[in-house]
DNA sequence: TTGAAAGCGATACCAC
DNA sequence: GTGGTATCGCTTTCAA
């Protein structure tokens, strides 16, 4: 029966070629129960030489574990969940845990069907983090499994969450910002519908800002707007107003910005000063210089991870929310006014 | 029966909720074979209440198949990786597949687990995006399991493979090094056990500056050296013999470099070309201005999936290498010497 | 069109 | 210590 093209050993294979019963094979392989040395020794013989490895299904299935944590992430080419995973990857190994990943394609939709596979993998925990999916969808799957929101303020009663303190943040870099004598500042704002964390970040910039009494011109940055056409606006404001400074949501927007303001002929820092938000390597890099607020990626991936085993090996354990500080990155794009 | 904490709903619970047998939930909710309409909504409506998500550890146990491929990734943190994966994801999901990641947290050990692991999960079909596992731990599994090695130059009979051409990408800009009038060049290589494709293409950095008539000196630039190190080594080698450019592996190093550089007052490129090797965003970037060598991800990444999807559907289908070339990146950080 | 029953590959509990 | 057997949740014949 095996042999077959695609056919993986089973259990029963090396059964059969170690002389055993599959009882044996299974507490040898586990290493649970009791068995003499020999038949440990001649099942390991019969596994190594079939290549063995254990359907994780099969496994799963009967002991209603899988050591496995899923973690569903927004994009796999923003720097920021990038380096939550490699975090939380390295924090779940230390627990015994494997973190398996899915993403959506943009979509909520996609997102939806990346998360309900995970649910159907059955991983015994979950971390989510997306600033896109709904915190209700995510709350159904709440009382059946470990779930942790991760990286994004989620105060939902029935989810866990560790995030940057994106108000905070927002105002910490809005006053570095202001302390540098700017007086007239651009914010680019993201609609709470494009990313619930960059939504907040901003509209914290411009509060503190109004809150000194900067003037604030306030810059539409939905994701469907290209960089070219808010150089074009950053320019045209900065004619008009005076404005000497510009405050971007994400780093990536930044840079973005930084580009098609050269294109212009706009120069950073001299004609403008600009920062960014996120903080994450390499973009926030010494060599390259940008003044921007950096997340504590670390402590929130560790903690998302920490969190989520605890909800594992206690269903019990009571929701918390956890808010955690950055710090500003000094950087050079900005410059006293 | 159900109920309990952290229990899911079953297909029974269904069936029992709609009034029907499990064998109808099944069809309905799968779309094979023949059901009334009547049945049909009783069975979604029911479905639909209980939140209930299938068990895929169940269904692809009896189905033998889980429209799923499995990614071996190096390092979660590594921009290629994670560029390689978004493109991966995306192309996946046109093809009606999902992507699982894995990675091993750095040592070989660790990703031989996170590949058996993958395997364990019986995905239908495996790409293995890593520099560090050797050739024969992943043919191992070839005969079993669809297998697509992407992103390195991988030759083995057994393996398909996606990859730069590496040794193409080391010479083209090795080319532009030496066009643009330098004499005297520092390449930093890497040891072949650190990783395959960095290794390749420094020596290839190498091999064609001599080939031309340029001096090169030599760096040894293994992972477990800091950059620190290798500024200073550079500094030693330009006040000695006049270098006026260094060539980097990775783009990554480069910024490591540029840092280094910095901090003992040498400046890129007034006083020293620099130049890199990836050219993945955000580091290949016009505001940026690296001069590298532009992998093409977006292709590799693509054919991959194709690769590993076709010989799902056909284990016969021939071993293929694929060896596509990239581009260089002029960027600013080269100067004429 | 529908339901009963036989597995898929492993674990766990059971006598032996 | 060891092997038989029920069982996990689902798909898939096969009768009815």
């Amino acid at each position: 029966m095996n042999g077959g093209r695609g056919t993986q050993p089973t259990i029963v294979d090396v059964a059969a070629r170690a002389g055993v019963s599959k009882s044996a094979v299974s507490r040898v392989l586990s290493g649970t129960g009791r068995y003499s040395d020999e038949t440990r020794e001649r099942v390991e013989r019969a596994a190594a030489e079939l290549g063995y490895v254990a359907n994780a299904m099969a496994r799963g299935l009967v002991s209603g574990r899988t050591h496995t944590i899923g973690m569903l992430m927004r994009d796999a080419s923003s720097m920021v969940y990038t380096a939550l995973h490699a975090v939380m990857e390295r924090r779940a190994s230390e627990l015994g845990y494997r973190v398996v990943t899915t993403t959506g394609v943009g979509r909520v939709e996609d997102e939806k069907s990346a998360l309900a596979a995970l649910v159907s993998m059955r991983v015994d925990g979950l971390v989510v983090c997306s600033g896109l999916m709904p915190a209700s969808e995510i709350a159904d799957f709440a009382p059946r499994i470990a779930t942790v929101v991760a990286g994004r303020p989620e105060l939902h009663p029935a989810l866990s969450s560790v995030y940057c303190d994106e108000v905070d943040g927002g105002a910490v870099i809005a006053d570095t910002v202001a302390d540098a004598g700017h007086t007239a500042v651009v914010v680019l704002t993201v609609p709470v519908g494009d990313a619930i964390t960059q939504h907040a970040r901003s509209r914290a910039m411009v509060e503190r800002l109004r809150a000194r009494g900067t003037r604030v011109i306030d810059i539409d940055a939905s994701f469907v707007r290209p960089p070219e056409d808010l150089a074009a606006d950053v320019v045209d404001v900065m004619r008009e107003s005076g404005t000497t400074a510009v405050m971007c949501p994400t780093d990536r927007l930044m840079l973005d910005l930084c580009g098609a303001l050269a294109r212009r002929g706009v120069r950073v820092p001299e004609d403008v000063s600009v920062t960014g938000f996120d903080g994450v390597h390499p973009l926030a890099d010494d060599w390259i210089g940008f003044t921007t607020f950096a997340q504590p990626i670390d402590r929130i991936g560790r903690e998302a991870i920490d969190l989520v085993v605890a909800r594992i090996d206690d269903p019990a354990s009571a929701v918390e929310h956890r808010s955690l500080r950055g710090t500003v990155v000094p950087g050079r794009t900005l410059r006293r006014a």
